[in-house]
DNA sequence: CGCGTTTGACCTGCGC
DNA sequence: GCGCAGGTCAAACGCG
């Protein structure tokens, strides 16, 4: 089992953009893994915390981050809000730290990012997979500075979680993605995705309209999968699109971006129940790789290129 | 019918 | 107060 757990936990100072990677720290407030934990065990977790049992906590939340590929580069962060300026203010910040119940009072538009706690995650295209969770994909923008657009999901397998989680290129290393997730899961971990259901059909673009991104707009066109959950488990195709047109398009600037590199002995995904131990291969089966393909050699054919898709195998 | 993505509009916080 | 940027909403539409 990697041996990780808190190593790559950082605490962000109260803005977002002060996000540190790779520091040792463990913060004292609180701490989450969105991905891979159930319910009961992060329920009793803050309590145990404030018990100064720091200790036996990191074991236990050694497999609760997702267990990705070999080559998976993973760097966490937590981001707590800033104390309230008013007192009015703290009512809100207390329903975005709520860690299970459902809030009484949900307002229409949250607090700021950089006053929720946050994670982030650097992971490889190819290990986006390990988010188990179900995502729906609730809005897409293009970011200053950045050449790629962000996407938004929010967890789909629960009406009133709260959870988010954003999805970013990074435009340091093609096929490297920055996931942060948001707030945290109201309940346990869903054994299966849902259906099919909305996943598109994307063509490819024949002249050189484009959105508002500067990406090419797409038509649809059939992605084949036999997981249903589009997220992340299967990138859109418009998304992969995106992607693909923005590495050709694009400049990489020179910036460092620290990161923490695991090891992992093997591809395994640990599920809730101890003896839930299930290989990538199990995960996910030939279907899915076939419709990765399939994607992939659209996008060779149509921008004349086949070595930079994040998905190829 | 339920669940998914897409995308323009809208809301909010923040800096000036 | 204004403009910008980030985050969210919701209508439209597709798929199984």
């Amino acid at each position: 089992m990697m041996d990780w757990g808190l190593q790559a936990v950082v605490i962000g100072s109260s803005t977002c953009n002060d996000i540190q990677y790779g520091a040792n720290y463990i913060d004292q407030k609180s701490y989450f893994s969105p991905l891979d934990f159930q319910e009961s065990e992060y329920l009793a977790f803050s309590d145990m915390k404030t018990e100064g049992l720091s200790d036996e906590l990191e074991e236990l939340y050694k497999p609760f981050y997702p267990v990705v590929g070999q080559n998976t580069l993973m760097a966490s962060s937590v981001s707590f809000p800033k104390e309230p300026k008013e007192e009015q203010k703290g009512e809100n910040e207390q329903q975005s730290f709520a860690l299970v119940a459902a809030p009484a009072y949900v307002p229409k538009y949250k607090r700021r990012k950089n006053e929720q706690k946050r994670v982030v995650f650097q992971l490889k295209a190819e290990d986006l997979s390990s988010d188990k969770w179900a995502w729906r994909k609730y809005g897409q923008k293009p970011i200053k500075g950045s050449p790629y657009p962000r996407s938004y999901y929010r967890c789909s397998s629960s009406k009133g979680c709260l959870a988010r989680k954003q999805v970013e290129q990074s435009c340091t290393e093609i096929g490297t993605f920055i996931v942060t997730y948001t707030a945290e899961h109201s309940h346990s971990q869903p054994t299966r995705r849902n259906s099919l259901a909305g996943t598109i059909k994307t063509k490819f673009p024949t002249s050189n309209n484009s959105n508002k991104n500067g990406s090419p707009k797409m038509e649809k066109e059939k992605i084949s999968s036999t997981h249903g959950s589009t997220s992340d488990l299967v990138l859109s195709k418009a998304t992969l699109l995106n992607i693909e047109s923005n590495i050709h398009e694009s400049q990489f600037p020179e910036k460092e971006f620290p990161e923490i590199e695991i090891n992992q002995e093997n591809n395994m995904f640990e599920g809730s129940d101890e003896n839930e131990c299930v290989s990538i291969e199990d995960m996910f089966d030939g279907d899915f790789f076939a419709g990765l393909e399939d994607i992939h050699d659209g996008f060779s054919s149509s921008f004349g290129c086949n070595s930079t898709f994040p998905f190829s195998s």
